[in-house]
DNA sequence: ATGGCTCCCCGTGGGAGA
C-alpha cells in the first residue's frame, strides 16, 4: 500500500498537478492539506474519473484537507470532536483533520496550525492545536484505531495500525532546516513545537523518512520567494509518523521534489511511504 | 528588511502562509 501526502496550496490553482501525479504515482491513498475550498465546490469528478473515491472537509479561502481513495475508506472522520468532544470543539472550526481506515489502518491526515510567529496568538493556538491532537491521537490508540467510538466488537491487539501523515509546519531536527541558525526564534522550528509533537510521537510513533533516509538537505517546502527550491533552501515539515509494526512493514518512503520544479507550484511538494 | 512570492476574496489592497 502506498500513502502520500501534498500541501497543494489550492486545489482549484493546482488541479492539473494533482491529476497529473497521480496519473504517475498511482498511490493508493493521497492525503491533501491546504485545498482553501468549500465542500460544494470541491472538484470531485477529476479523481473520480481516475478512479478515487473523495473524502472532504473544507471551509473558505483557508485551510481545508481531503482524502483521496482507490479503494472506499471506512470510518470516515473530521475534526477532533469525534474522539475528544466539546472540550475543544472551537479548535474544529479551522477544517485541519480528516481520518479513515483502510486494510485496518487508521489514516490521519493533519494541517498543523502555521504559527505566524513566535510569540503571536497564532503560534499559543498552534501549541493548543498540538495538545489537542496528542490527546486524540491517545484516544485512537486507546479505540484500537478504529476512530469508532462504539467497542461492539472486541477491540483488536495494540499497539495499533496508525499512520499520522501531513503538514506539520515544524521541522523537529536541525537537519531538517537548510539553516538552523537562528532556529529558537523561528516559527517552525522552536524548543515549544518541537516538545509538543515530540508528546505525540511519544505516543508511539517513528518516522518513517528517517528509516531510509539519514542525511540532511531533504526538504517538502521551499519558499516561493528568493529563489528558495532553485537554491535548495528548504524545511522538512511534511511527515509520515508510524506505529511500530507499519514502521516495521515500510519498505520506501521517498520527498518527489518534481511537482515543486513545475509552473505555478505548490511551495509543497509530495510525500509518500510504501508499506 | 514592514523586504523577497503566492494564495484567497464581492478583492482592486490586505491577510495569511511558512
Amino acid at each position: 500500500m502506498k500513502v502520500a501526502t501534498w500541501n497543494v496550496n489550492s486545489i482549484r490553482t493546482r488541479l492539473n498537478h494533482i491529476v497529473n501525479w497521480l496519473q504517475e504515482n498511482p498511490v493508493d491513498v493521497l492525503c491533501l492539506q491546504e485545498t482553501k475550498v468549500m465542500d460544494e465546490s470541491f472538484p470531485h469528478q477529476p479523481f473520480a474519473d481516475l478512479g478515487y473515491h473523495t473524502y472532504i472537509s473544507g471551509q473558505k479561502s483557508y485551510n481545508g484537507v481531503a482524502m483521496l481513495s482507490r479503494e472506499p475508506l471506512s470510518n470516515v472522520s473530521t475534526g477532533f470532536a469525534p474522539l475528544l468532544g466539546e472540550a475543544v470543539i472551537d479548535l474544529d472550526e479551522q477544517k485541519r483533520v480528516i481520518a479513515g481506515t483502510l486494510d485496518g489502518i487508521r489514516i490521519v491526515n493533519l494541517y498543523v496550525p502555521n504559527g505566524s510567529s513566535v510569540g503571536s496568538e497564532k503560534y499559543a493556538y498552534k501549541l493548543r492545536w498540538l495538545a489537542a491532537l496528542r490527546d486524540y491521537v491517545q484516544r485512537l490508540g486507546d479505540l484500537g484505531g478504529t476512530g469508532v467510538e462504539e467497542e461492539t466488537s472486541p477491540a483488536p491487539p495494540l499497539p495499533s495500525s496508525l499512520l499520522l501523515c501531513g503538514d506539520f509546519n515544524i521541522a523537529l531536527d536541525d537537519i531538517d532546516i537548510h539553516d538552523p541558525t537562528g532556529r529558537e526564534k523561528m516559527v517552525m522550528a522552536t524548543d515549544l513545537e518541537r516538545q509538543a509533537l515530540q508528546a505525540v510521537l511519544a505516543l508511539g510513533f517513528a518516522d518513517a523518512f528517517r528509516k531510509f533516509t539519514t542525511e540532511g538537505g531533504n526538504f517538502s517546502w521551499w519558499d516561493y520567494r528568493s529563489a528558495a527550491f532553485r537554491r535548495n533552501l528548504g524545511w522538512r515539515i511534511d511527515h509520515i509518523y508510524l506505529t511500530p509494526a507499519l514502521y516495521e512493514r515500510a519498505i520506501a518512503c521517498t520527498i518527489d521534489a518534481s511537482p515543486r520544479k513545475l509552473e505555478q507550484p505548490s511551495d509543497h511538494t509530495p510525500v509518500w511511504v510504501e508499506l
